[in-house]
DNA sequence: TGAATAGTGTCTGTGAGACAATATTAT
DNA sequence: ATAATATTGTCTCACAGACACTATTCA
């Protein structure tokens, strides 16, 4: 008997079912900008991060918020393909930049049955988003506090306040993974609030390093306002000069300019891509 | 009906089987360090980085090389207590580094059926490593040539050398995220060949911002040995002044040397850890 | 005109890159 | 003594941090 006969044969009396096989999803942590009206004419908007939750309709956690996600089709679908069919139904976008998170997988986390749900980021930039979807919401991040134990996040859409709170322990001593312990204050569906957490940190964690910033920003943006979403993002206050410096060769200046805000208006700039 | 009797209701009628259901494995990518005799006994060893590879017994891929790895226990275990299961029983070593790197998903990936595995990165210290393994072989990264669109890696055990060749391809341009695509030369079992290129890409990414280094040091170094470990998988020359400049405050001098070199001996150094 | 932001100039200190100099061992 | 590596000293240059200054608009 040849060897591919043999393992044609052998193929064929596989039995798929020898071990129990799961199911799984793919959840999705949608991250935009949002921008806060200022009460005074002169002033520049505020911004903030915001994230798109939805309310479960069914059980288990029915009426409860939980990240977009569905079911893999086994039979056809990549994780990824899955993500992307559940980011058009949420938000109507497609060619949204969109990356592989973490894999969640504890074995109580959904009470159905065993579900293991690949989490992925997707960042998009919120004027293009135009219908309001059926049972989601943007939900801003009015304040994101961190220590070396502690992790806490304040949610909020218009009309509900959401607050997460989490104890961090370091994975492993020689690494920078931590574990995210959620108290039981947090009462978002599944797991879905450590998905948050954790998806989070990974955006923080990679904007210094990579242009992502920019899946976030319109086509034309003043540096200001790219300077402000790497503030909120970096959790930290940055120096005019300094940002201008390091964000020059990622931007080409453009001869619009953003006017009628009551002071000095500024050039507008657009993302430069690569080479 | 009160609220949560409806949903002990809801999930006794629950079909699992609603959405067909997939098999899961986790994928280990160990790495460690392996030296090399030199010829002349005043010069120091040379280093390089070594990865485990098995030879599967079974169809599919009989007779090929892949990682270590195995079916996930659906019933009771998470991957990571997998991928701990599949060490213990390749190594016979437990407390490991060991860390989740990717989830691999292509529908065909597997021949017998649709199989997502979800790929974790291992580090050892080979010093530990006593008994030889059944059908495992370290195989020596000998060469790792990238370019912009390139990837390559020459493996190589006692007996054996295997090529992998790679496209590389951005997934997306304000990310550096690759995606491999293996030319038609590689011949590892299943997408093994992918994880590898990745799972070796985020090692080095990781090496500059972390300490992981240190899971595959011995517990007492010289300084030089662990500059080489970092030089290799880096895969540039540091200069002396500057590495040990870097490395000052997170290790602790000893009073122990390494002598007997035929050259000026060294003192021996330990991680200090964190705080 | 004044409030507010836009945009630039420049000093300083830190830290990586580079190279040189010195120290120590086994044969 | 010599080959080889170990270890340290120090100069330079790039660049981030800090602060100050000038420019421009709209009510």
């Amino acid at each position: 008997m040849s060897f591919e006969k043999e393992e044609l044969e052998f193929l064929k009396k596989y039995d798929k079912n020898a071990f129990e096989r799961c199911s799984m999803t793919a959840d999705i942590l949608i991250v935009s900008i949002s921008n806060e009206e200022s009460d005074n004419y002169r002033k520049n908007e505020k911004k903030r991060m915001s994230i798109l939750l939805v309310k479960r309709t069914d059980f288990p956690y029915k009426g409860k918020w939980c990240l977009p996600g569905g079911f893999l089709d086994v039979t056809k679908e990549t994780l990824e393909e899955c993500a992307k069919r559940v980011l058009k139904a949420e938000t109507n976008l497609q060619d949204i930049f969109l990356e592989q998170l973490y894999t969640f997988d504890g074995v109580n986390r959904d009470p159905r049955m065993r579900v293991i749900s690949t989490a992925f980021v997707a960042l998009v930039d919120k004027a293009l988003l135009k219908e309001k979807v059926e049972n989601a919401s943007w939900f801003d991040i009015m304040e994101w506090k961190e220590t070396k134990n502690k992790f806490e996040l304040l949610l909020q859409n218009n009309s509900e306040t959401i607050l997460l709170d989490f104890d961090k322990k370091l994975k492993n001593s020689t690494s920078s993974n931590y574990e995210y312990i959620s108290t039981n204050k947090n009462n978002l569906a599944f797991d879905h609030d450590i998905v948050i957490a954790q998806g989070l940190t990974r955006l923080r964690g990679k904007v210094s390093y990579t242009d992502i910033v920019f899946n976030m920003m319109p086509k034309y943006f003043t540096l200001k306002e790219l300077q402000q979403v790497y503030e909120i993002i970096l959790n930290k206050k940055l120096l005019d000069p300094a940002f201008r410096r390091i964000i020059a060769n990622k931007v080409i200046k453009t001869k619009k300019m953003k006017t009628g805000e009551g002071h000095r208006p500024s050039y507008l700039f657009q993302y430069r891509g690569n080479e």
